[in-house]
RNA sequence: GCCGAAGUGGCGGAACAGGCAGACGCGCGCGACUCAAACUCGCGUUCCCUUGGGAUUGUGGGUUCGACUCCCACCUUCGGCACCA
């Protein structure tokens, strides 16, 4: 036993013997609750940063709590392994992706176990492993046969210098140019592979089984983006079909003019000699731009007339087609009716272009003139200019909610104009990656029989290693000499391996699975590890996903509940996001800023439990905030305070009852607060309830009470209580120090007793019209006569009351007496 | 522009159900220990005038005996989405 509190001295050593001893190995064991604690996986980018301990420390320790509870809990982890960053390392520096991710995978393990979790390493899943992928490629093929995958032509950002495929992270600057070679950046339409994310854009609205946050929801419900309407069949003057959606079909009569997104098909077709040039050049701006830069640009609007008309099928009237920007190929159907009466962009359109604005709803008493209003209106009102129509109410509600809409649906249904419809934001999912280092899509492509998926036997599709960069920027599978000659499972006829990747997200939609028995051989997870595991009981990660990877993955276990690989539609019922840890200057970390906290130097400065604990303490978990290097002093002091404490633990020594009485009230009020904080995820003051607790221990034990006999237990429940935070020094001093059965962390939380934190006397403070004027002590079971009573003739009180009339006394038993006057 | 979150001492934050604002910690000040410094320990630390009081939780209103907490309007910061028909 050292003197002194030196973390270099224990932690290691606890680790190396908790992993021999296999301490946190969770196996099933229908015996016991199961708890499956899940964060987030990292990618392997190099260097365990501040923010991975951020999500990962907190969620230890409340997964160790959950293990004091007396569940068993598995806390597994991994590695997100295929991705860019790996490419792009090969191609700057010429190592193999695969040799510069594992190399990172082996220095983040290292990093990870330095934190003292509780990871079950049996456990870990590496998605770039072939025993790994060879299950993502499997579900690709379960998804393809029934139906929720299939090809189609997509956009993609095109650099024609390196002949490849670009990321969005990879164009740059508003003039969009490639980050290799700054040539200016493409759209080119490739067929890429889908899968049918809209088929489940109702349920995914369905909140009902899960306890997520609600923003999260409230993002996840945006961005899936329902909106009830309808599909309206109007014609261009030619008799092309042409059909629209929209929300407010009530507004049919109104609609002055067509836009159609620039790309869409029939733009060619009804531009006419005259506006052709303007037109092309339009389209040709138009697609060098992102959604997010058309979007974004500025509020003005920019258009072209295409020289064609459209008829409106409701009234016959022949209406001007336009192309603009603002109109986007990827919703409903690339084209709106515009209304610019009752439309916001609408109404700055037709202003800009001087194209006609006809009100047709208006409310009742004011008067609308096409020609004078100032702006769009977009509230209830009685139809106007709407033929038969004319007099219908419209409210706010939307689509058949709203019976003025109802109306004009049904009649829109039996003219065969149109039907009711509903459309949403979401797309389908985009599954295909230009790129090597990603899971191979396992499919094959024979000129008789078309795509086939590889069959079960015939995978994983490997990944092949050797491999050449050449610096076309070409994908290495495209290039390889033989890899994509196959043999096609249906015919037996020679045929052509797909050679693009998957999207990563593919991989990360499963992996809480591949966690289940990462080893098994015979399909994606061992049944009975998934009966006894699944679902997840709490998920934690950054709200930066709150979008993408979680939609993904509902999405996902949706569809293998629907083909029958699983039976739950919700994978993790509770999830929790940390906020972000930002840089000291209150900016977010990055290398080039040079503000990049790194744990190790601060786990060899302070050791892990440390820092551990500073990250839970010094912000709220769920904001985060800027990093502040000072503040870890705090929570040095308070393990070198409490090492001290123990050091001179015993000894002689007397105290008053009451001191004792004292103490154990605060261990036990101390013990009810951090296990509610561990539930809540209120980390901060869960070290905040320790702190306060250790200064009243000292304290105590300066007067006498560490010769108490309840001094020991009280010692004990100590470090139970700070065991889930701070497992090392916890440990060392039960073990080593209290001479305990090893290990703490295999102990129960002690049970807090409401008896012991009852108190006898309380203060109730004295206030006159609401100002605090005196405290007063008095029996916890006081009556509200006596309270009062008291209170009146309380020293501070009186001097406040003389000459004036009490009017009424308001006591809150336990709180306070408020005397009016 | 829309959606979401948040505004409390010099700083991070606490106040769980409308009831003592500022717990805990950093920093700072004073003192002890020391030849000295660091460490450690003790005391103090929202602001303003000083027997004592007054003000104070982004701003302005409101509800209430009582508001950091509830309601209305506004301001600022951060995050997300982006002309969604």
């Amino acid at each position: 036993m050292v003197k002194e509190y030196n973390p270099g001295d224990i932690e290691s050593s606890w680790q190396n013997k908790w992993d021999a001893d296999g301490l946190y190995q969770a196996d099933a064991d229908d015996g016991k609750k199961k708890f499956y604690a899940l964060t987030m996986l990292p990618y392997p980018s190099g260097d365990l940063h501040i923010g991975h301990w951020y999500a990962m420390a907190p969620s230890d320790a409340r997964a160790r709590f959950k293990r004091m509870q007396g569940y068993n809990v598995m806390f597994p982890m991994g590695f997100d392994a295929f991705g860019l960053p790996a490419e792009n390392a090969a191609i700057q520096r010429g190592v193999h992706p695969m040799k510069w991710t594992y190399h990172n995978i082996d220095r983040m393990r290292t990093q990870l176990r330095s934190m003292g979790t509780m990871i079950d390493w049996r456990r870990e899943a590496v998605s770039a492993d072939p025993e790994y992928y060879h299950w993502t490629q499997w579900f690709f093929t379960q998804l393809y046969k029934n139906d929720l995958a299939y090809r189609k032509q997509s956009p993609v950002d095109w650099c024609p210098q390196c002949n490849t495929t670009l990321a969005r992270e990879q164009v740059h600057g508003d003039d969009r140019h490639c980050e290799r070679c700054g040539t200016q950046v493409i759209k080119k339409d490739l067929e890429q592979w889908f899968f049918k994310t809209t088929n489940y854009a109702d349920e995914l609205l369905d909140f009902s089984q899960i306890d997520w946050p609600d923003r999260v929801k409230t993002l996840q419900t945006n961005w899936v983006g329902r909106s009830e309407g309808a599909d309206v069949n109007f014609s261009t003057e030619d008799g092309e079909k042409l059909t629209v959606f929209t929300t407010r079909p009530d507004t049919l009569w109104g609609a002055t003019f067509m836009v159609l997104a620039p790309e869409h098909p029939l733009v060619e077709k009804i531009t006419n000699q005259e506006q052709k040039k303007a037109v092309v050049a339009y389209q040709k701006k138009a697609e060098q731009k992102t959604e997010i830069q058309r979007a974004t640009v500025e509020k003005e609007k920019s258009g072209v007339f295409t020289g064609g008309y459209a008829i409106n099928p409701v009234n016959k009237n022949r209406i001007p087609i336009w192309i603009a920007d603002y109109v986007m190929m990827g919703y409903g159907y690339g084209a709106i009716m515009a209304v610019p009466a009752h439309d916001e962009r609408d109404f700055e359109f037709a202003r800009q272009y001087g194209l006609e604005i006809i009100p047709v709803i208006q409310p009742e008493g004011q008067k609308f003139d096409g020609g004078t209003m100032p702006e769009s209106y977009l509230g209830p009102g009685l139809m106007i200019n709407s033929a038969q129509f004319d007099g219908t109410e419209v409210s706010e509600g939307k689509g058949r909610k709203n019976p003025g809409i109802g109306k004009v649906i049904d009649w829109l249904e039996k003219e065969k104009i149109g039907q009711e419809a509903i459309s949403y934001k979401l797309r389908d999912w985009l599954i295909s990656r230009q790129r090597y280092w990603g899971t191979p899509i396992p499919m094959i492509f024979c000129e008789g029989c078309g795509w086939n998926p590889v069959p079960d036997q015939d995978l994983p599709v490997l990944l092949p290693e050797e491999v050449e960069w050449l610096p076309t920027g070409e994908s290495p599978l495209k290039l390889h000499p033989t890899w994509k000659d196959a043999i096609c499972p249906n015919c037996g006829e020679k045929a052509t391996r797909e050679t693009d990747t998957m999207d990563t997200f593919m991989c990360s939609s499963w992996y809480h699975l591949r966690y289940l028995s990462p080893k098994y051989k015979e399909g994606p997870f061992d049944q009975n590890e998934y009966n006894y595991w699944m679902p997840v009981d709490i998920y934690t990660g950054g709200i930066e996903h709150a979008t993408m990877h979680l939609v993904y993955t509902r999405f996902f276990h949706k569809a293998l509940r629907d083909i029958g690989i699983t039976e739950a539609g919700e994978p993790m019922l509770q999830l929790r996001n940390q906020g972000m840890v930002l840089g000291e200057d209150g900016e977010k970390m990055s290398k080039s800023r040079g503000n990049v906290v790194s744990p190790d130097d601060l786990v060899a400065a302070y050791g892990a439990d440390t820092v551990r604990a500073y990250l839970m303490f010094f912000a709220r978990w769920d904001l985060g905030g800027p990093w502040n290097s000072q503040g870890i002093t705090g929570t040095e002091r308070w393990l070198k305070r409490t090492w001290a404490m123990y050091a001179q633990s015993s000894g002689p020594g007397s105290a008053s009852d009451e001191l004792i009485r004292d103490v154990q009230r605060e261990v036990h009020t101390a013990l009810d607060r951090i296990g509610s904080d561990y539930e809540r995820f209120e980390f901060n003051t869960i070290i905040s309830t320790l702190m306060e607790l250790l200064n009243v221990l000292i304290d105590a034990q300066g007067r006498g009470a560490s010769g108490s006999k309840v001094w020991p237990e009280i010692m004990e429940t100590y470090l139970l209580m700070m065991a889930p935070a701070v497992p090392h020094i916890a440990e060392e001093l039960w073990t080593n120090l209290l001479g305990k059965p090893y290990s703490i962390h295999n102990q129960s939380w002690p049970k807090a007793d409401p008896d012991m934190m009852k108190k006898d006397q309380i203060t109730l403070i004295v206030q006159v019209n609401g100002k605090l004027r005196d405290r007063i002590v008095v029996p916890v079971d006081i009556n509200k006569k006596d309270a009062e009573k008291i209170a009146l003739a309380s020293e501070g009180a009186k001097p406040y009351l003389e000459g004036k009339k009490v009017r009424k006394v308001i006591v809150v038993p336990g709180r306070l007496v408020n005397i009016v006057i």
